[in-house]
DNA sequence: CATGATACATACTGTATGTTTGTTTTTGTA
DNA sequence: TACAAAAACAAACATACAGTATGTATCATG
């Protein structure tokens, strides 16, 4: 189909990048990352292996260019969700609902919560969703509870919606435990915020 | 030296099992699961990958063994620390402050809470420490708070304190944070069961 | 249009896992 | 006690995959 024939080599370059993000996304999400050959992926995306090796550095910096691309994606649409919200406390819930459904997603949760930081390594995957995705859940805490500390209680916000969203992944069967899910996390909010009201 | 010659079936048997055990914690820990050899661990144990191989179905089967000694360590030191409490509130405080003293040394946080799910899977990690370790914190939450949601409630905790110890064990230099995230720990379990006082 | 750079493809190498086959030692039994 | 069966181990083999090195085609540029 030459799809990459005629173009202009910035053109050439973000085709090929794009599909191999995405055949790569697809495959790890599918079998994990540690299983996901780079045979595949190129062959997914239409390329060679040494289309892959030119476009990144190794399998791990694929890795971290997917999981960088979910991390913006759960970030925006937790965003918007927060917004929409009156007070600092309810844009904290909005929120955190919205992350659980956003990361629950089966092509976002074993890339993001639990391949990622084995792979990757904890602290540079702390490093991408504090670049994108926690800033504002910081950002929420500080809003919502001035003196409380906010590092340290984000930290345990978000530890406890990315258990929350495996959890609720493993039952997928069950908007029940989804809805008690989400009771106990507005429980776990306005405890931690009460003082403040 | 000929430390297995002339030893029952048995004693060969336990001793070079845990000598593998010990081996394959000590190189999970030092370089992760993924990147620790099979040649390497066995020769750490003064055996051969033939018996690594003998013992273990493979290499999972070892973690999955090494996850399950780490995770009854910490289960034991946590019901250790909660039944020397007088109530149920302050079990759940002290348990967790030991589940976090116990879960970042380094011979453990990194098997446990990065790589295990990661390599086991979540459902298999889970299954894990619902086992040994989390069976107690649900049933201090259930103490605790009856009419709680005691599942949806455990995990949220559970989840807290994971990353709360990944957090401490990134900034190892600083008794300072340790302390705050203690604190957090102490507010988020008031906040949780503050209906119930 | 010729030269260089970029984007890719192919072939090769090293390493690590898991399997198979063989050897030694113990254990049950005639 | 002799022998057979099974367990515990050792070593060689096969396979697969990541990463690299080299080669080629396409595009940009003076």
């Amino acid at each position: 189909m030459q799809v990459n024939s005629r173009r202009t080599q910035a053109e050439r370059n973000a085709a090929t990048r794009t599909a191999l993000l995405a055949a790569a996304r697809c495959a790890f999400a599918d079998k994990g990352f540690a299983a996901a050959g780079t045979e595949d992926i190129a062959a997914a995306a239409g390329a060679s292996r040494g289309a892959l090796y030119h476009h990144f550095a190794d399998k791990t910096a694929l890795l971290d260019a997917v999981v960088a691309e979910i991390a913006v994606e759960i970030s925006v649409a937790v965003e918007a969700e927060a917004d929409a919200a009156t007070s600092p406390l309810a844009a904290l819930k909005r929120g955190a609902h919205a992350f659980l459904r956003e990361a629950l997603r089966p092509d976002r949760r074993r890339v993001y919560l639990i391949d990622a930081p084995a792979a990757l390594g904890w602290s540079r995957w702390r490093a991408i969703d504090a670049a994108s995705g926690m800033g504002g859940l910081r950002a929420g805490v500080a809003a919502a509870h001035p003196r409380a500390d906010a590092e340290a209680v984000t930290v345990l916000i978000s530890g406890a919606l990315n258990e929350a969203a495996l959890l609720l992944a493993e039952h997928s069967h069950g908007a029940d435990l989804a809805a008690r899910v989400e009771a106990a996390i507005d429980a776990l909010i306005d405890g931690l915020f009460e003082a403040e009201r």
